[in-house]
DNA sequence: ACAGAAATTTGATCTGGATCAAATTCAGCA
DNA sequence: TGCTGAATTTGATCCAGATCAAATTTCTGT
C-alpha cells in the first residue's frame, strides 16, 4: 500500500490553488483528496453525474463539454495543468452539465467537497484564491461569448492562435503545437472541423501561418493582428 | 443633507448579498457604499473603465453588453433586484469588457472594493455567498453558450419564456411580460430583432403563444417544451 | 513494418439566420 | 390630440458556415 495522503500532499503544494496552505490545513485537504489517473479517452464524469468535489489538474490535459443525445458534442473548454473544474457545480450543489474527458493520460487530484468548504469556512485566503478563479474563468466566458457572437470563424482561430503563442507584442515567427486534435480544436472554437481545415488552409496560403500536422508557425503577428476577412 | 450611510445600510440588509451580516460589519460596509439614482438610458460604465467596485440592484433593470466601434451591441445580460455585477471584473483587478446601461429608472448600491476586500478577509459567510454568486453566474454562461451552440433560434426563444414564466411544470395559459424591448431581449438571444420578430410570429401562428405588445401568454406549455423547428 | 482506425482535407451543395430596405405601429410628450 | 422619433413588423435577398460525401493522410497497436 502506499500513502496516498502523503503523496497527495506533495502534489497540492505544487498547485496554486493550494499553494500556501500552512500544514495543518495542508494535511486535512489531503486526507480528502484523491489521485486520479486518466488514461487518454478515459471520462471523468458525465453530464447529469453529481457533483461531489472539484478537480485539479496536476499533468495532463482535459476536455470540458457537452454532448446532445444525438452524437454531437461542443467543446467547451480545454484544460491544462494546475487548472481546476467542476468546483462552480460543486458549489451550487448541482450535477454536472457537461462531461469532462482525458486528451491525454493525466493525473489529477480531486479533492472533496467538505474538505473546500471546511477550509474555505476558516481560511480567507483560500476563499480568495477560489474567488479568483471563478472570476476568472467567468470572465474567459464572457470572451467567448463575445468571440462567438462578434467575430467571424477567421478571426477566432486567429485569436486562438495568437493566445496559445502568449499573445507577443510582435517580433518574428512564433511556433506553437496545438493541444489536442483539429476536431477538438474546431468545436471549442464553435466551428465544424471542415470550416477550421479550410480556415487553416487560407490563412496558410496568404502567408500568415504556415501549417504542418499540429505544428503551426506564425509568420506575420502584425498582419494576423489585423487580418479582416 | 441626508445620512447616505444610514439609508444604505436599510438597502444592504434587504439585498440577500449581505442580509444577515452583522450590524458592525453592516455599518462598515455601507460606509463604503453609495446609492446610484440612475435614469432609463443613463450609463453606469462603458467598456474599458476601470472596476473600482461592484453594483447591486436594489430595483430596476440593468443591461450588459459590449459594442463594437461599429454601432452593433450585444447584449449580454439583463440584470433585476437583487442581482449584482462588476464583482468579477473587480476581483481580477481588471477593466470592465462590457458596459452597463440602466434599462429603467433604477437604484443601486455600489460598494467599493475596498469594502468587498475586507470583509471576505474576516468573514467566511459573506466569502460564500460571493463565491456561490459567481459559480450561479458562471454556470448561467455555460448555459448560455451551450443555448447558442446546440440549439435553433426558436428553440432559444422558447427557452428564454418558460424561463421567464418560473419554468412551471406544466398547467394553464401563463402571462408574462417582456422585461424591456424586443431588440434588446434578441440580442441577448443571439437573434437580430427581424429574425426574434419572426419566430414570435411563427409560434404565435402556430397557436403556442399570443403576442399583444410586450405582453406575451403562453397558451401550451407541453407543446412549447416539446417544439421542434 | 503494416493493417485498420482515426483524423484531416477537399469538394459540392444547402440553409438558418443575417442584412438591407421599406412600411406600420407605438409611446412619450408639447 | 396630433406630432415625432423609436420600436416593430414584413418582405426580398444574401452569405457565412453547416452538412453531406468521398478521398487522403496520419496515427496506433501488434
Amino acid at each position: 500500500m502506499t500513502m496516498p495522503a502523503i503523496k497527495a500532499e506533495a502534489f497540492l503544494a505544487n498547485v496554486a490553488l493550494f499553494r500556501e496552505l500552512a500544514p495543518p490545513e495542508m494535511a486535512r485537504i489531503a486526507a480528502h483528496t484523491r489521485q486520479l489517473r486518466a488514461e487518454r479517452g478515459d471520462t471523468l464524469f458525465h453530464r447529469g453525474d453529481a457533483a461531489t468535489g472539484m478537480y485539479v489538474i496536476v499533468y495532463g490535459r482535459v476536455k470540458l463539454a457537452f454532448s446532445s443525445p444525438r452524437g454531437d458534442e461542443k467543446v467547451v473548454d480545454i484544460l491544462g495543468p494546475g487548472q481546476s473544474f467542476g468546483d462552480a457545480v460543486m458549489f451550487l450543489e448541482r450535477d454536472h452539465m457537461v462531461g469532462a474527458q482525458a486528451l491525454e493520460d493525466s493525473l489529477l487530484l480531486f479533492v472533496a467537497r467538505s474538505a473546500v468548504f471546511e477550509e474555505l469556512e476558516r481560511d480567507p485566503n483560500f476563499a480568495r484564491r477560489i474567488i479568483g478563479g471563478l472570476a476568472k474563468r467567468l470572465h474567459h466566458r464572457v470572451i467567448d461569448l463575445e468571440s462567438i457572437s462578434m467575430h467571424s470563424g477567421a478571426e477566432r482561430v486567429i485569436g486562438y492562435l495568437l493566445n496559445e503563442a502568449g499573445d507577443p507584442a510582435s517580433g518574428g515567427p512564433i511556433e506553437i503545437t496545438l493541444p489536442t486534435t483539429k476536431g477538438v480544436i474546431a468545436s471549442r472554437l464553435n466551428l465544424t472541423q471542415e470550416h477550421f481545415s479550410r480556415i487553416l488552409h487560407e490563412l496558410s496560403s496568404s502567408g500568415l501561418i504556415a501549417v504542418q500536422g499540429r505544428s503551426i508557425t506564425l509568420r506575420d503577428l502584425d498582419r494576423l493582428k489585423t487580418y479582416t476577412d
